[in-house]
DNA sequence: CTGAAAGCGCTTACAG
DNA sequence: CTGAAAGCGCTTACAG
C-alpha cells in the first residue's frame, strides 16, 4: 500500500497523513492519533527509496568489510553494539563486501555517488590511510572507528591502545618479569603502533632494551597465538612473560606454553587484551586470565550514538573519545620464576 | 552528478544515457563505450533510491539479527560469503537488528512494507517457526539457511545435520565407546533436532539405549562446553567420548578434560563439528580435533547464489539442496580405554 | 538507434 | 490546521 491508497482510506490529503506520520507539529492531534493507528493496523510504512529521494535520507549506515578476514569475531561484536543502537531509529546497517583495499575505496565512492547510505563506520585505521581523505571529499559523513593520524574535521572513538599495553607490560615488570613477548597486531594499522609504544615505553621506564625476536606481529586469531608462541619457547633465551593482543591468540599461546611441559601463571605469564566476547571469557579459562579489558560492543554502540549526532548537524570536531582500558589481574600472571 | 547533467554533458538524452548504462541492446556500440567511460571518469552512478523507485529493485539483502547472540562468529563467517558472492552484482546486505522474536517480525513487515530490501535470508529455523509463513503473507523472497518443517514454495541450503551426528557417534561406536556425552544447540530449533536424530538413532544401532544424562543444550560457546563438560565428568559411570556441536564448545570442553586431569584422545575421545573458522583450526589443536566438517562460510557463499537466482525468476522449488558433511577423523579420537 | 514524457511514492514550500 | 502540486532522479512504453 503506499501513501495514495492509505490516504484515500483515511478520507485525508496525502500532505497530512505524511505531517502525521513524521511529527509535523501542525497537525491536530486527533488527526494525528487517528493516522498513526491506522497505519499500525494497515501496516502502512512510507516506501524508503521515495522516502530517500524526497529527503536525501535512507535510514542506513555503512560498512565496508573485506571479505578475506574482516567478517571476523571482532567485526560481528563491533556491529552487534552498533545495531542495537541503531535499531532504536529504525536504521540498519549496509554491508558492502571487498576483496582488496583498492575495491574498498571503490565501494565508498558507489556508496557516495549513489547514495545507498547516510554515513558510514571507518575501522582500523592505517599509516597513509587514504580513507579518510576519500570519504572527506565524498563528503559522506563518517565516524573512525580508531584515530587517524591525519587531522580534519571528523570524529572518532578509540581506545587507549598505548596505555592498555603499557599497563600490561608494566603490571608483568613489577612482577619481576624482565623478558616479556609481545603478540601484536600488523604494524602499519594505527591499534598496533600505539600498543607498540606502550609496550616500548613500558620497558623504557624500566631500562630495558626491547628485543625484536620477542615481538610478533599477524592476525588475531588462535593460530597466530600457537604458532608465534611456539617460536618465543624455542629461543635460548626464552620470554618468562607474554602481552597478547586478544583473547583469541591468548588461547593459542596458552597451548603452546602447555604442550612445552609449562604452566601458565607459574612458568610463564600472560596477560591479554579482552574485547569482551560473549562466547569466550577470561574468568572461564585455567589459570582466569588477566586482561587489560575494553568492550568492543559498547564501543560499536556509542559510534551509533555519534553518527547519528553528525547526522542532526552536530560538529565532528566535538565528537572525538579515547575510551580508558582497565586493567584486571587474574591468576595467569604471577612473580617471575 | 545526476542523469539530467550527466546526460547533457555528452550531449545524449537521459533516456539514451539510461539505456547504455544499464546494457539495453538498442545501444550503439560506440555511443555505449562513449557513456560507459564518461561514467567511470565523472564516478556518475545512478541514484539507488531513485532505482529503487522506478525498477522496485534496490540492490539488498536483508538479514535480519537478534542483537544479544546472533553476531556471533558463526554469522559473521556467514555473512562474509554471501557477501562474496553478492559483492559481484553490487548487491549489499542490509542488516537489521532487533532484541527479541516479537521485533524480528516487526523487522519483516517493516522490510516488506518500505521495499527496503529486494529478498531475506532467513536463518536458523525452529519448529513452529511464524516466519516461514509471515515472509510468504508478505511476499518478500527469501531462501532459508537451516530447512524449516513447513511445506511451502520457497528455496532452502541446508547441511546434513542428521548425517553429521550420526556419523560421529558411529564412528566413536565403532571404536568401542558406549558412554557418549553430546553437546548439542538448544532444542527446538531445526538443526539440534535433526543431530539429536542422528546421535540417537546411531545409538539404536548398537542397540544402545540414549542416556538423558549425557546430552546437553546450549549455544555452542566456549563456557558452554566447559560447564557442560565438567557436569558429564562428575556423573558416577562418566563418558569416555563426547560428541560437541562446534569448536567453541569443544574449546571449553577440551579445557574440562584437561583439568580434570584427563587425556582428550586417550582417557576421553572428541569430535566436533567444524563450521571452517578461519582463526581457529582442528589441526591446530592438541591433539588435532577429529570433525565433521562444512563451511558455513561456503553456505553463505551459496545461499547469494541463490538468492541471485530467485531474483531472477527462478521457481524457489527448484533451490532446495542438501550439503553432505566430511567425517574428517584425527588424533582425538581413538579406541576406549 | 534516439528522445520526450509519464510515472514510481514520497516531502514540503506555498496558498488558503 | 489542511490540501494541490512541484520536485527528488531514475526507467521505460511509446513515438519516430
Amino acid at each position: 500500500m503506499n501513501l495514495k491508497e492509505f490516504a484515500s482510506r483515511l478520507e485525508l490529503s496525502q500532505t497530512t497523513v505524511s505531517r502525521a506520520l513524521s511529527g509535523y507539529p501542525e497537525v491536530k492531534q486527533s488527526t494525528r492519533e487517528k493516522v498513526l493507528r491506522a497505519a499500525l493496523e494497515l501496516g502502512y510504512r512510507p516506501n524508503t527509496s521515495a522516502l530517500g529521494l524526497a529527503t536525501g535520507r535512507v535510514g542506513a549506515i555503512g560498512i565496508v568489510l573485506k571479505g578475506g578476514g574482516e567478517f571476523g569475531p571482532h567485526t560481528s561484536e563491533f556491529m552487534g553494539g552498533l545495531g542495537n543502537r541503531l535499531q532504536k531509529e529504525e536504521i540498519d546497517i549496509l554491508v558492502s563486501t571487498v576483496d582488496s583495499t583498492e575495491a574498498e575505496l571503490t565501494a565508498y565512492r558507489r556508496l557516495a555517488a549513489s547514495k545507498r547510505v547516510d554515513a558510514v563506520v571507518l575501522h582500523s585505521p592505517y599509516i597513509d590511510d587514504p580513507r579518510v581523505e576519500l570519504l572527506t571529499s565524498l563528503r559522506l559523513p563518517f565516524i573512525v572507528h580508531g584515530r587517524p593520524q591525519a587531522e580534519g574535521a571528523f570524529g572518532w572513538l578509540d581506545i587507549d591502545n598505548f596505555g592498555a599495553v603499557h599497563q600490561a607490560t608494566r603490571h608483568l615488570l613489577d612482577l619481576g618479569h624482565r623478558r616479556i613477548a609481545f603478540l601484536n597486531g600488523y604494524r602499519g594499522r594505527i591499534f598496533a603502533e600505539h600498543r607498540q609504544d606502550g609496550y616500548q615505553t613500558a620497558l623504557t621506564d624500566y631500562g630495558l632494551p626491547l628485543d625484536p625476536a620477542l615481538a610478533g606481529n599477524g592476525e588475531f586469531t588462535d593460530e597466530m597465538g600457537f604458532r608465534l608462541m611456539q617460536g618465543f619457547l624455542k629461543l635460548p633465551d626464552r620470554p618468562t612473560a607474554v602481552v597478547a593482543g586478544s583473547m583469541m591468540s591468548a588461547l593459542g599461546a596458552m597451548r603452546a606454553i602447555r604442550i612445552e611441559g609449562l604452566k601458565v601463571g607459574e612458568d610463564i605469564s600472560l596477560i591479554a587484551h579482552d574485547d569482551v566476547f560473549p562466547y569466550i571469557s577470561p574468568e572461564n579459562l585455567v589459570p582466569t586470565l588477566s586482561t587489560t579489558r575494553s568492550s568492543i560492543r559498547a564501543a560499536g554502540a556509542r559510534i551509533a550514538e555519534m553518527l547519528l549526532e553528525l547526522l542532526q548537524g552536530k560538529p565532528a570536531e566535538s565528537l572525538r573519545e579515547v575510551w580508558p582500558v582497565e586493567l584486571v589481574v587474574r591468576r595467569s600472571t604471577a612473580a617471575a620464576p
